[in-house]
RNA sequence: GCCGGUAUAACUCAGUUGGUAGAGUAGCUGAUUUGUAAUCAGCCUGUCGGCGGUUCGAGUCCGUCUACCGGCUCCA
């Protein structure tokens, strides 16, 4: 007998070798049915494989994540034993479930799978399963990805899956019956590198998803189509806040006026912040001098994957668009000497900068090739670097509170340990600026985790990653230490003992950039933004033309209180100037006609709500003013 | 850059097996003067993404380029 420890710490005592499956059995029948794997000792398990000593087991379902991704990972298997049965031929990559759903790389040959294909294999994988064993298999049928695969087990740790005819190396587990599968839906077809690397072959990588019921796969595809309404290039469009012009060139967004308002909102918030906390703001030109990025490392780490230098007429004078600010800044702080007591230097400019992005990264207003950085330096001395850190840590902290960002992952982006080539700097160097992070997260009590080879070339980093509406991860606000660049560009400042000393460098920019912070606030909001935001704040809707004088006394005198208003003039009924006024979201509506004119009021319909009653115009600006200011104020 | 897909009016989309393009919304004009999510009528709108080819004839078939979409790789 052997004694299992279920998660409520509670003792039950079995045969040895049972599975997890009858001991869900042991506890109700419909656990059983639902049982999909288990955890035994730490180690995902197969419900159906036997446990031979003492242990703690987990039972997972469709309901925990774990049961999710193995119901995912068994169905990449069905999905690929129906490639096979269909393809003759093809080899397998690798199939993982993923966050919502799995994948299968696979090497089709010659055959170009299509989406027409897809249906087809849906409907394969919908007719049979089952599961057993086999090896030599993968010699024998010449996959050389699942020859390499296996080289690398340690001989006796190496289990492997039989799906109908289809085998397959696997480190499992696997749900006891594929007959749980109900509903497949293949999703994407898209190439991927053979274990991510660029140099070798591209395999053909199928997309899937696949659910217990048949209800829930309508209800995710459902989701899927709300999510898509969020899309930031959709809403762009529809708010009329960017555009993209094949003319001007791709990856280039122009802001139109309304996004532009809500831009220099942004940065009038963030600029004041920043005088509280002691920056002070500069100006820089848009291109520098080749030499700055030669000093800088940049030219040797991105010069090729650059836009070319641009040279003058006459002497030929190199001059690259700048795509970082960090060179023009260091200038600033050797324009004159620098004492100790100077320091830090906090040197701030919302900086555009211009990097020849692969076209194919391209995307909306996320990944682009001219964008602003609310770019900062902070120059100062050695020991002062964990406090600036975790001061620039507060800025973040406010501007995501002010925004409702709840949702992002902090990541200590760290140097690859394998790689040191594809950095600069001493190893004394780089170990001082990762423990300052790591500290100054450790300080703040900042729950990060660590991802290595995420560095920056000069220095490692503090990224703030938020999700998009889709699920894709980006990194926004983010704070580097540098102990590189100053080296480089031989900076120092006069410390009390009168001697040079070099200082440290931090680079931090909160938002990360225009352009990609407002790409995902506009996701996270679905276009419904805070007041305080809000392009166009107030929309005044005259029941009739008869209104329309008053209804423009009222607009200038709102903008006078410094609130942004607009009207429809436009010849219709009120119920339909309502209706378009919701759609465009504008946070506040004010409908005026014979009553309101007479007596100054106003009636007020906030966005989403029904009608709030009448005011008097001032009661109504001063409403405007309170909310704003304590939108801007959660901190 | 690589793999797969898409491209028709300002926007969202129809367009049979090749026979020279259509709807809704928006816009414009007029009527209506409106009280909390669509008033009515009329009018206008296109190098069918670009270039080349097949054909008597191409929005439709083929090639190529460009942009965009979904991934991969990259991301100072």
């Amino acid at each position: 007998m052997i004694n299992i420890t279920f998660p409520d710490h509670s003792v039950r005592q079995f045969e040895s070798g049972v599975t997890p499956l009858e001991i869900a059995k042991s506890l109700s029948e419909g656990l059983a049915r639902n049982v999909l794997s288990a955890k035994v000792n730490g180690k995902m398990w197969d419900a159906m494989r036997p446990v031979n000593e003492d242990a703690t087991i987990q039972l997972f379902t469709w309901d925990d994540p774990e049961g999710k991704a193995t119901f995912w990972h068994s169905s990449a298997h069905l999905m690929a034993e129906a490639i096979e049965a269909l393809y003759k031929g093809v080899k397998f990559g690798i199939g993982p479930a993923v966050d919502a759903g799995f994948y299968y790389d696979i090497d089709t040959g010659d055959i170009t799978l299509t989406e027409a294909d897809l249906v087809a294999i849906e409907k394969k994988m919908l007719v049979d399963v089952s599961k057993a064993e086999a090896l030599k298999y993968f010699t024998e049928k010449g996959d050389e990805y699942k020859e390499e695969l296996i080289s690398e087990l340690e001989d006796g740790t190496i289990t492997y899956y039989k799906c109908g005819n289809f085998t397959d190396l696997c480190r499992g587990p696997h749900i006891p019956n594929t007959s749980f599968i109900k509903a497949v839906k293949l999703t994407s077809l898209a190439g991927a590198y053979w274990r991510g690397d660029e140099k070798r072959k591209q395999l053909t990588r199928v997309y899937g998803i696949t659910f217990p019921k048949q209800k829930e796969l309508e209800e995710y595809l459902v989701l899927l189509e709300e999510a898509k309404k969020r899309d930031h290039r959709k809403l762009g469009r529809e708010l009329e806040l960017f555009m993209f012009s094949d003319t001007v060139g791709k990856g280039l967004p122009i802001w139109l006026p309304k996004g532009t308002e809500l831009r220099l909102r942004l940065q009038e918030y963030l600029t004041k912040i920043q005088k509280e906390y002691g920056y002070e703001q500069v100006i820089t030109p848009h291109i520098g001098g080749k030499q700055l990025y030669v000093t800088s490392g940049h030219w040797d780490h991105y010069g090729e994957d650059s836009f070319r230098p641009i040279t003058t007429p006459e002497e030929g004078e190199e001059y690259l668009l700048k795509p970082m600010n960090c060179p023009h800044h260091c200038m600033i702080f050797k324009w004159k000497p620098r004492s100790y007591k100077d320091l830090p230097f906090r040197c701030a400019e919302f900086g555009t900068v211009y990097r020849y992005e692969q076209s194919g990264e391209l995307h909306g207003l996320t990944r682009v090739r001219s964008f602003t950085q609310d770019d900062a330096h902070i120059f100062c001395r050695p020991d002062q670097v964990k406090e600036e850190f975790i001061r620039v840590m507060e800025i973040i902290e406010i501007i995501f509170k002010a925004l409702d960002f709840k949702n992002f992952e902090a990541q200590i982006s760290l140097r690859d340990p394998n790689d040191h080539e594809k950095y600069v700097g001493s190893d004394e160097n780089w170990a001082k600026a990762e423990a300052a992070i790591q500290e100054a997260c450790a300080e703040k009590g900042l729950p990060a985790h660590v991802e290595y080879g995420e560095a920056a070339f000069y220095g490692p980093k503090l990224d703030f990653m938020v999700k998009d509406a889709l699920g894709r991860k980006w990194q926004l606000g983010t704070i580097q230490v540098d102990y590189n660049l100053p080296e480089r560009f031989d900076l120092t400042y006069i410390g009390a003992d009168n001697e040079k000393h070099r200082p440290v460098m931090v680079h931090r920019a909160p938002f990360g950039s225009m352009e990609r912070f407002v790409a995902v606030l506009l996701e996270h909001c679905a276009g419904e933004f805070p007041l305080w935001l809000a392009p166009d704040q107030v929309i005044i809707l005259p029941v009739s033309e008869k209104y329309l004088d008053f209804a423009k006394n009222l607009q200038s005198y709102l903008k006078k209180s410094d609130i942004r208003a607009l009207i429809d003039e436009r010849n219709e009924k009120i119920g339909r100037k309502i209706r378009d006024a919701e759609m465009k979201k504008y946070p506040y509506m004010l409908i005026v006609g014979e009553k309101e004119a007479a007596e100054n009021q106003v009636s007020v319909r906030k966005h989403g709500q029904v009608d709030l009653g009448t005011m008097p115009t001032e009661a109504f600006a001063e409403l405007i003013r309170k909310q704003v200011e304590e939108e801007q104020n959660k901190r």
